[in-house]
RNA sequence: CGGGGCGUGGCGCAGUCUGGCUAGCGCGUCUGGUUUGGGACCAGAAGGUCGCAGGUUCGAAUCCUGUCGCCCCGACCA
């Protein structure tokens, strides 16, 4: 391609509003362009790297036995209905009413496609002799987002690759996810993402039901823990903080004090009256669990897991208590609960245990305890690990300090068992004629967030450092006197080697200075630059130089082309070679 | 949805507090010329309802009210 007979608007300065590197780079490079909050256009540069992704995961979806398939977005709303997501998703769920033939149908965008393709496989799958088998598509996805941001990381309409399982058994399900995540490794380790896999929260199914592809960035959504020591990664409300027992402190021997904390209900605003730090104070929550409230107690500068107080508690529906209930508990208003005197069951986090006094609501309005010390003022039915990590947390594995860290969801596995073939009807025959309910994985992959999450991690300080595998040209030439005739005989030459070679080669042949192209080809961040120039044709030479280097190499103009796509190929093997 | 910030030629900004001549600057674009190995120089030119609407005023980019949009923090996130 011809950089004057294409589209790429690169800038010198960034556009205001965009402030993470990949955002940036992306406008700047010409990658994108905005249309509006959460919406972007992919200008030639950005898709050719988009669809780059998009080949390497078909790719390795296709080795690892998938099948392809494409479905409608544009999905009925009783599909959701079914299985209950509309009010799941709520608000996420972009949904309207159009007039056919005078009736109003209500449709939905579909957000993802569990329902679709669990449809799908109900109305053709009928038997265990058509299983196993495993679905997918690359589609768009649409999500009605609260607030888009960062660029192309989070925006309401994005391309996702989501692929699903269907087994005859839980043994197959198994199968079917190892194959799954390891075909994700390939296709991250092609992209040249430097990723980890994560435990993630699994829901129902528990064990090692869900792992979540994470990309350590400092603009990352999300948070992992991370043992340096052991390479042990969780993601922060899955991370395990250890099945352990503390003892009991010394008893420093304060009393149990009432304290007048007027209006001050929360833990911040309670430790600066009182002059104590969040550590010595304990949190107490009021749950619904199953319809009968429950407290939680945790130390105040940590958070509880709701999907750990689920599980400890066995409960199959738990919520935040609603104001009138933690009343009725506590007898006080929000904020001032506390474990003394509560008749409610009371679980506390294991760290509870290692509290020598503690600042804990006085069940009263504007009332807290100080001094108050388990066992002697107040009762602990049930401990458990039921808080999100920290960092400086002992690492469930080697006990080294857990580190945390923000980082980039790119990709997602799951053990769905059968809630939505139950829902949907999606059942199968097994050899002696019993019905099943079909048991499924889905496994998701953000194919801009690669995109991004590359960039936002690969760069440097005068733009993009693609890896062979995603840029969006593999060569750029730049002639640098585009009018010497002797240079743009070269460079025509060169160019259309290059292309009979396969190479995927950007000419820039804008009468532009060599200060101007070479800024150009930097921060567009094609990974090879060869330069076609008079000094270096005088001596029969070409200027070669990748861009993550920074000094070039020259080598003989006679036979370039053969020398330049050897290089290529030879990177183009890189990410195979990983796996 | 709570908190904060910003809307001025294609891009980045100044001017707004303290209203006042024809709304400026840099980059980019166009024309002519000189240049040609890391974002050139000279000369000239085009391009702006100052987000939008209403109000105050002799006079509004500037003050007031409303509204729309974008960005950031938080809440939410299958």
């Amino acid at each position: 391609m011809r950089w004057s007979q294409t589209l790429i608007p690169t800038m010198k300065e960034t556009p205001e509003g965009a402030e993470i590197p990949s955002h940036v780079l992306m406008l700047r490079a010409g990658l994108v362009g905005q249309l509006m909050a959460g919406a972007y256009t992919y200008l030639p540069l950005g898709l050719r790297a988009l669809r780059k992704a998009e080949a390497i995961v078909r790719e390795e979806m296709d080795a690892a036995g998938a099948v392809e398939v494409h479905m409608p977005a544009l999905t009925p709303i009783s599909l959701w209905e079914r299985t209950g997501r509309v009010e799941a998703f709520g608000n996420v769920l972009i949904n309207f009413k159009v007039r056919r033939q005078n009736k109003l149908v209500h449709m939905a965008l579909g957000p993802t496609h569990e329902e679709v393709i669990t449809d799908l496989v109900a109305r053709h799958i009928s038997s265990y002799r058509q299983l196993p088998i495993t679905l997918y598509q690359i589609q768009t996805k649409f999500r009605n987002e609260e607030r888009p941001r960062f660029g192309v990381l989070r925006t309401s309409e994005f391309l996702m690759k989501d692929a699903y399982s269907f087994d005859a058994s839980v043994e197959g399900l198994n199968a079917s996810y190892e194959k799954m995540y390891k075909a994700y490794c390939r296709i991250f380790d092609r992209c040249g993402l430097d990723y980890l896999a994560v435990e993630a929260e699994s829901g129902p199914i528990g064990g090692d039901a869900s792992h979540e592809f994470m990309v350590l960035a400092d603009n990352g959504e999300d948070s992992v823990v991370h043992c340096a020591k052991c390479g042990y990664a969780a993601n922060m409300e899955r991370a395990d903080v250890g099945q352990r027992t503390i003892a009991a402190p010394p008893d420093v021997g304060a009393a149990l004090a009432k304290v007048d904390t007027p209006q001050l209900g929360s833990i911040d605003a309670v430790s600066k009256l009182l002059g104590c730090r969040p550590d010595e104070m304990l949190k107490t929550l009021i749950y619904v669990a199953d319809g009968q409230p429950v407290a939680v107690l945790v130390r105040g500068d940590h958070e509880a897991n709701e999907g750990k107080v689920r599980r400890a508690l066995g409960a199959g529906k738990l919520e935040m208590a609603p104001p009138e209930v933690v009343e009725n508990a506590t007898g006080a208003p929000l904020g001032f609960a506390g474990p003394i005197g509560l008749k409610i069951p009371i679980w506390a986090d294991h760290d509870v245990a290692g509290m020598p006094q503690a600042v804990v609501g006085a069940n009263e309005a504007d009332k807290h305890y100080t001094g108050a010390r388990l066992a002697r003022d107040f009762q602990v039915n049930h401990f458990a690990d039921l808080r999100n990590a920290t960092a400086g947390d002992p690492c469930p594995r080697c006990g080294q300090p857990l580190e945390v860290r923000h980082a980039i969801e790119i990709g997602h596995v799951f053990k769905l068992g059968t809630k939505y073939s139950e829902a949907l009807d999606a059942r199968f025959s097994d050899a002696k004629e019993q019905q099943h309910a079909v048991i499924m994985g889905c496994y998701g992959i953000g194919i801009n967030r690669i995109i991004a999450a590359l960039i936002e991690t690969q760069n440097d300080e005068n733009g993009i450092l693609w890896p062979m595998s995603l840029a969006p040209y593999e060569v750029v030439l730049s002639p640098l006197n585009a009018k010497d005739a002797e240079v743009l005989a070269a460079t025509e030459k060169l160019y259309a080697e290059l292309l009979e070679a396969d190479v995927e080669v950007l000419l820039d042949d804008r009468d532009q200075r060599p200060g101007v192209k070479f800024k150009d080809a930097d921060l567009v961040g094609i990974p090879l630059r060869i330069v076609i120039g008079g000094r270096g044709l005088k001596e029969g030479q070409l200027e070669v130089k990748w861009r993550s280097k920074s000094e070039p190499t020259m080598i003989p103009l006679e036979g370039a082309a053969v020398a330049i796509a050897d290089m290529v190929q030879e990177e183009r093997n890189l990410g195979h070679a990983h796996t």
